[in-house]
RNA sequence: GACCCAUUAGCUCAGCUGGUAGAGCACUUGACUUUUAAUCAAGGAGUCCGGCGUUCGAAUCGCCGAUGGGUCACCA
């Protein structure tokens, strides 16, 4: 081994491409070129602007910025292809326009570098509009070779934990991403434009309130107290509805200690909203325009495809009651039975085996779960959830068996959930030691007595309709994305050794 | 958590019933002043995911493990 160590950049036992451009990298320092001294860059434009305002710019100096993507050399003229943000576009470089010196240096670049171009806009013989280059600039010298040109990157591992090569060379990466920040952007507008006002709430929580999941520990030092990552942002919005906002909404970041797949990631955004005076039929309304208003907006349509499945989000959606869905899909009528026994017999002759004795509305739940939500394809709301499975919910006046929730559905999978909000101290409490008596049992997920949320519904809390909407699988629906993992920057994966 | 599949050069992938590790791109050297998967010539590049075993001999067969993907379970 070489022990050029004078520079402190070329190791022992690289790989040849490693070795090589290192060499590279030393030869520009002990020439006074180091790359990596330059602190600023101006360029005047970008790939794409430059390829739609060809008719104005053609024969105009710019000046363009970017990583070399693809480089063809002959001698004397070269052509490569320069990434920007936006996209690429083709430089031209020939010995008689750089100078010998430059030309060489150009030469000696490699696929990855990031350069500065300046030069005049012209089209090739081929009709391709490019930027002869007059002066480059190393701005940046990439160490390590990008996958191939044509392959892009495929493996499934390397693009969820080296997610910058992924999105520098498979370009719909970075599509999904965009579409993803302008969702996001076009629901803030829609909530800001109708009064609704952000808000940020704590992630990190004594109680882990407000969903059905296991939490993810941590500790406080000082304190010296475990604390919880939030499950979900609901009891404390409502207390800001309990202290007289009357519209308020927070999107950000939800975690749970839970299984993963192609639908979950441990951690995950959301968005809850409430709106006091309103119930779940205003939030159907909403949720069904809102979700139609960003598809426009973004998309420009309601007809969308996911996964080669057209999906049609034009409002109104469909409204069904779980027990006229449980009814259409398995010929159950739930509403003809009086006694838990009946239901869980019910289940039983459609093949379902039970483990443990169910209550008519969980059997109601499972029926649900098991017959007929992978069948809600098209966008559907589900609505009067049993009060056993929604300690949240208000209780219907028609059914106190019922609440007044709903979730969306569409492609199969919960998109949101929804409810005129139990503002009932009273009745709150007695759902919360409900579901403490089910933890005591060894249900991990049940919810945790909150005195404190209680002690605010025991001020008062107005009518209210709220409503939680999974961000991500949302995105995966409007970016026709196959796994949550497509639709997050940097998903969780495991260390590897 | 269970089962199935994958893991070979920087990347994308071949590699048959066990017999000297391959291709394309990328890289190096040379030629080439309008290429665009540039071309032509030559060259270098490997912990075949890891460990153990079977065997005269293992990328290939077996067992254990790692990571990823998928299906199911779990996820009100």
């Amino acid at each position: 081994m070489s022990e050029t160590r004078d520079e402190g950049i070329i190791e022992e036992n690289l790989n040849e491409i490693l070795r090589v451009r290192r060499e590279k990298l030393a030869k520009l320092r002990q020439a006074g070129k180091d790359p990596f001294k330059i602190t600023k860059f101006n360029p005047t434009h970008k790939s794409i602007t430059i390829l739609n305002e060809f008719e104005s710019l053609e024969n105009q100096e710019v000046v363009i910025a970017g990583r070399i993507m693809t480089k063809r050399v002959m001698g004397r003229a070269s052509f490569a292809h320069i990434l920007d943000s936006e996209g690429q576009i083709q430089i031209f470089v020939q010995i008689n326009e750089l100078g010998k010196e430059a030309y060489e240096d150009f030469k000696a670049m490699d696929i990855g570098d990031i350069i500065g171009v300046k030069g005049d806009v012209f089209r090739t013989k081929k009709g391709e509009i490019s930027v002869r280059a007059k002066e480059i600039t190393l701005l940046a010298k990439s160490l390590q070779p990008l996958p191939e040109k044509w392959h892009g990157l495929k493996d499934t591992d390397l693009r969820y934990r080296q997610r910058h090569v992924d999105l520098i060379v498979n370009p719909d990466v970075k599509k999904t991403f965009i579409i993803r920040s302008k969702v996001i952007q076009q629901i803030r507008n829609y909530l800001d434009a109708r009064g609704f006002i952000e808000v940020d709430t704590p992630i990190l929580h004594n109680t882990a309130g407000g969903a059905a999941a296991r939490p993810f520990i941590t500790h406080h030092n000082t304190l010296d107290i475990d604390m919880y990552l939030r499950i979900a942002t609901e009891l404390h919005l409502k207390r800001l509805i309990v202290g007289g906002f009357d519209k308020v909404y927070e999107m950000g970041r939800i975690f749970r200690n839970e299984g993963m797949s192609i639908k979950h990631n441990p951690e995950f955004t959301s968005i809850e909203l409430y709106q006091a005076y309103a119930d779940y039929e205003d939030m159907m309304d909403l949720t069904e325009d809102m979700i139609a208003t960003v598809a426009k907006e973004v998309l420009g349509t309601t007809q969308i495809e996911y996964q080669g499945q057209p999906i049609d989000l034009t409002p109104p959606w469909k409204r069904m009651t779980m027990i006229d869905a449980v009814k259409e899909y398995t010929g159950i009528d739930f509403n003809s039975f009086t006694e838990d026994e009946e239901a869980a017999r019910a289940l039983k002759e459609i093949g379902i085996d039970l483990d443990k004795p169910v209550t008519w509305g969980e059997a109601l739940n499972i029926a649900f779960e098991e017959r007929v939500e992978d069948k809600l394809i098209q966008p559907t709301f589900i609505i009067n959830y049993p009060v056993e499975i929604s300690p949240l919910a208000k209780r219907m006046n028609e059914d106190p068996r019922l609440t007044y929730r709903f979730e969306l559905f569409i492609t199969g999978r919960e998109l949101a959930n929804a409810f005129s909000e139990l503002n009932d101290p009273i009745d709150q409490k007695e759902r919360f030691m409900e579901q403490a008596k089910q933890r005591a049992a060894g249900d991990e997920e049940a919810h945790m007595m909150d005195e404190d949320f209680v002690n605010a519904l025991e001020i008062g809390m107005p009518p209210t309709g709220g409503l939680g909407i999974g961000i991500d699988r949302l995105i995966m629906l409007l970016t026709d994305s196959y796994s949550i993992r497509d639709v997050i920057l940097f998903p969780t994966m495991k260390p590897r050794d």
